[in-house]
DNA sequence: TTTTGCGTTCGAGTGCGCTCGAAGGCGTAG
DNA sequence: CTACGCCTTCGAGCGCACTCGAACGCAAAA
């Protein structure tokens, strides 16, 4: 739940749409601060802030993208720093990158400071690997807004967006009549 | 590859940003067209068209997401109202639903006009997911951004964008100093 | 003292969406 | 005639990212 919390109150400070300000940027950097969170925290407390199990903590540790320290009683201690990878871990993957190449940027990370200028080539594809899906659903999204606002087709007479649509917006084009009949899918 | 230059050409139409535009629609939808295709088509024919295998192909019919006639020799003849509903399966898939929800949206088209209003909730969620992927996505896009433009952290002095960066576009804010040192990360 | 509850390791299992291999049929090219 | 190339069905295999079960340890609560 945390992590869905703390996505829905960056989406809340960044706004509705608009192109991105540096203010907004800011806004959106405050909340990796992870201020007020204590000096070290368990599994559990790390699974919880990050909305990941467990499990899904421990699979990251045995894949080499993270190493934990242990208390006495060889529970995993989580610190500062490790939670801030883990927030940088869970952000490439919720936006798409592979494990594997997660395990390369990290192998990068651990080889020292001279690899800085393959780890900036690293984000830099997948800003545009994320950049290019963004495009690519924003297509879908429009076709598929079209198809909603349109639907009507060869299926029925009786074709009306009932009221039990449940979404939010803009989901229909009111003066827009279809120009053809669509596919009955 | 085809299915990439249908996505190009779209995108291209569509332009770079702002709001989607009725007439922006409607050359999409223009693009979905089909016009100018055989009446029918081979499997490798829509493999080809859609950039999928033709493994996949049947693989859509085993699932039962499409009836595909059959010629004289038992090979698959697609027509084009097959070849419509394999757009539209690949649109929906391309934009993340999944086999299951698919299956169960064909489900209601052949059971008949009566299930429309179903169709378009089930069209409606969907459309709602894709946008929240894409807030998603946006959010980590800043974020990722924000890294490339400000990476310095604690790895090394000398870091800097090596010329042999790729992306195009905005990856610096040219005055926005680090607040801090960013994990080396 | 026993139970509850959290943690540990290890290896195996799951769900998804393909992806492939095997074995064979048909029609054309050389 | 033989080879090539594309098609068919069927079932099995794969890559990914978890996800879980088993067997156990430790410690505070009942």
């Amino acid at each position: 739940m945390a992590t869905d919390d703390l996505m829905t109150r960056a989406l809340e400070a960044l706004g509705d749409d608009g192109p991105l300000s540096v203010e907004a940027i800011h806004r959106l950097a405050d909340l990796t601060d992870l201020a007020g969170l204590p000096e070290t925290m368990t599994i559990a407390e790390v699974a919880d802030l990050l909305d990941l199990s467990p499990h899904t903590l421990r699979y990251y540790e045995r894949a080499g993208l993270i190493e934990v320290a242990r208390d006495g009683h060889g529970h995993r201690v989580y610190d500062a720093e490790a939670v801030r990878r883990l927030v940088f871990l869970t952000r490439m993957r919720l936006s798409g990158m592979p494990m594997r190449d997660l395990q390369h940027y990290i192998s990068l990370v651990d080889a020292g400071g001279h690899t800085v200028p393959e780890r900036l080539d690293v984000l830099v594809e997948h800003r545009d690997t994320i950049r290019r899906r963004i495009r690519e659903l924003t297509l879908s999204l429009t076709a598929i807004e079209y198809k909603i606002a349109t639907y009507g087709g060869t299926a029925g007479p009786d074709v009306q967006a009932p009221g039990a649509v449940t979404g939010t917006g803009r989901a229909a084009l009111p003066d827009e009549p279809p120009r053809r009949a669509l596919p009955a899918e």
